[in-house]
RNA sequence: GCGCCCGUAGCUCAAUUGGAUAGAGCGUCUGACUACGGAUCAGAAGGUUAUGGGUUCGACUCCUGUCGGGCGCGCCA
């Protein structure tokens, strides 16, 4: 339990001893402690009064006055605490305790933040999974973003967390990519060759076509069609794969596994997943196709697994994946879906219900759409048109740091505007540079402190008793349960929005205080303690995000 | 037609999941000591939270009607 944690908890308990001593009670009470939006309501602020009126039929200021004389200041490191509003309590605490936030941050270091809230919960994340039949666009880029961030918020949180990327290897979508590599290799090499309606047209598979034809001249063309059809098939996987897993690592996103599709139907996970259902009760064959009576569990219709002419539905081997995932020993799965797939969860969630298991074992988060904006006019998205902007360009574009943090700033949930003319033309005044000057103003202040031999200090961190030195530490100590709260509300946008906070102060205080003075070598020695601190939380909290936080700018 | 998501400052988005005076960024306006980095700081203006009703001590949040936008509704993936 951290300090912050700790203050909190003896406030808790003196509040909830006042409750019983007073008579208000008589059984234990939940008290639930809240930050007040406003300064001047405290450091903390419960509406436990107001809860209790109804089993202590008294109203609510009343409830307050009496808990007010009942408690313990002195055990809860009370400094003021009285009634306001309706029946709220406000409690200011001495600020001691802070320091002990500090102490951790030096001592903890890139650590500092992690709890045990997750309690070690095994979480597997499932995020991206786009077909491997061309670039990643716009929207592949937030649910990467996204993903991502949040993996790294539930790990720092206590979970224990993995992070798997679904390979759609099997199927039409695949079939399709080979006959398209086929007319495009066929063209590269100059003979005649049409690409087919459902093709993919985008310039990515006619550079892997004409890299076919360099790297293995006409030897695919006198080939029996089958076996050509099998290694195009082959090859152009091969490549989009290596495409994705380097976009993807260069936007500095990294999978613990990738799992094919193509694996569920040779190891006989499909035929077994299927067999389960069958089990459980919840197949029929109707019209000569296999169905899920998925209507069991809330959904709008059955659905078909497996068709009249034998094949699989995509459904099928998804759920098939699915009960893998949980034969792991995961205890959570969390997808991120693409707004297009929703109307998927439902049947997914009936899946998982009808195989067993509870009906929150599965989370969706569904990333709603990206509009782009260019030269004022909506952009489409169609990757079989191939005139959408991919993550590629977008990153070369707009840059790294700030593409990451732009859609980690936003709420999964949220549809999102992305004004590309803007997000270029305006990347020195994106909210990222906000947080990443901070922290380099800091590393200066540090390299200035090193010529003058000045070193931050632990030793005399009482000495911090201004205003903008409380509101920093303040900040610095909310840290480890902000990313505990963002991590339970699968919330990482809620990281930024505490980076801006943490840097603002930070900036505040800078403009209001010196940190280097050669006069006062303990207070400089203290603010460095504090400007420390601050860089390494920074830091931490940008790591999340999977932006840099640099040195210099 | 049905289902899901959304509607908050001029624009892009938040709001501790039912709490106090709804907050940030951009944009606009006014200031900042030849001092540790002005990519910053101090301040101002800007709102009937799309809209009507309901639930209660209290609603941006929950229920319901309406309007507007997005997405989905295959034995495609």
């Amino acid at each position: 339990m951290n300090a912050v944690e700790q203050a909190q908890q003896s406030i808790k308990e003196a509040i909830g001893e006042a409750v019983q001593k007073a008579g208000l009670s008589t059984e234990p009470v939940e008290v639930h402690l809240e930050a007040p939006k406003n300064k001047e309501n405290g450091d903390y602020a419960t509406n436990i009064a107001m809860q209790l009126t109804r089993t202590a039929k008294k109203p609510p200021r009343a409830i307050a006055d009496a808990i007010l004389e009942n408690v313990d200041r002195e055990a809860a490191n009370i400094e003021t605490i009285d009634v306001a509003g309706p029946g709220f309590i406000n409690i200011t605490v001495k600020k001691d305790y802070l320091q002990d936030a500090i102490r951790a941050v030096l001592d903890q270091q890139a650590e500092y933040g992690r709890t045990d809230s997750g309690a070690g919960e095994k979480v597997q994340v499932e995020f991206v999974s786009a077909n491997p039949t061309g670039d990643l666009h716009l929207g592949h880029a937030r649910g990467a973003a996204v993903g991502d961030s949040l993996c790294n918020v539930l790990d720092l949180a206590g979970y224990d967390v993995s992070r798997e990327y679904y390979i759609n290897d099997a199927g039409n979508q695949i079939n399709n990519l080979a006959k398209s590599l086929e007319v495009r290799y066929f063209q590269a090499l100059g003979l005649d060759a049409e690409m087919p309606d459902d093709g993919y047209h985008g310039q990515d598979i006619i550079d892997i076509g004409r890299q076919l034809a360099e790297e293995a001249g006409d030897k695919y063309v006198h080939m029996a069609p089958g076996e050509r059809i099998e290694a195009m098939r082959d090859y152009g996987l091969k490549v989009e794969l290596a495409k994705l897993q380097q976009d993807l690592a260069d936007f500095r996103v990294e999978f613990d596994v990738w799992f094919s599709e193509t694996s569920l139907y040779q190891n006989g996970k499909i035929e077994q997943a299927l067999q389960k259902l069958r089990d459980n009760g919840y197949i029929y064959e109707e019209e000569g196709a296999t169905w899920f009576r998925s209507t069991d569990f809330g959904d709008d219709k059955d659905r078909v697994l497996v068709k009249q002419e034998g094949s699989y539905t995509y459904l099928m081997p998804d759920i098939a994946y699915h009960e893998d995932k949980l034969q792991r020993g995961f205890d959570k799965l969390i997808n991120i879906w693409g707004a297009d797939h929703h109307g998927y969860i439902a049947r997914m969630k009936a899946a998982i219900e009808a195989l067993g298991y509870g009906p929150d074992t599965l989370e969706v988060l569904v990333s709603q759409m990206v509009q782009l904006y260019k030269d004022g006019e909506k952009m489409k998205m169609s990757k079989r048109t191939g005139k959408a902007v991919t993550m590629r360009e977008l990153v070369s574009e707009v840059g790294l740091d700030a593409v990451r943090y732009f859609f980690a700033m936003r709420s999964v949930d949220s549809h999102m505007d992305f004004d590309l003319d803007l997000a270029v033309s305006q990347s020195s005044d994106n909210p990222v540079y906000y947080a990443q000057y901070a922290h380099a103003r800091i590393c200066s202040i540090l390299r200035q402190a090193d010529e003058q031999g000045a070193e931050a200090s632990a030793e005399n961190l009482h000495l911090l008793t201004e205003e903008k030195e409380i509101d920093v530490m303040k900040k610095i100590g909310d840290f480890p349960q902000v990313n505990a709260e963002a991590a339970r509300m699968r919330a990482p946008h809620r990281i930024t929005t505490y980076i801006h906070d943490l840097a603002s102060v930070f900036h505040s205080f800078y403009g209001a205080h010196k940190v280097l003075d050669p006069e006062n070598p303990e207070l400089t020695g203290a603010r460095l303690a504090l400007a420390v601190s601050a860089k390494t939380t920074i830091a931490n909290a940008l790591r999340l995000v999977g932006v840099a936080a640099p040195d210099r700018m």
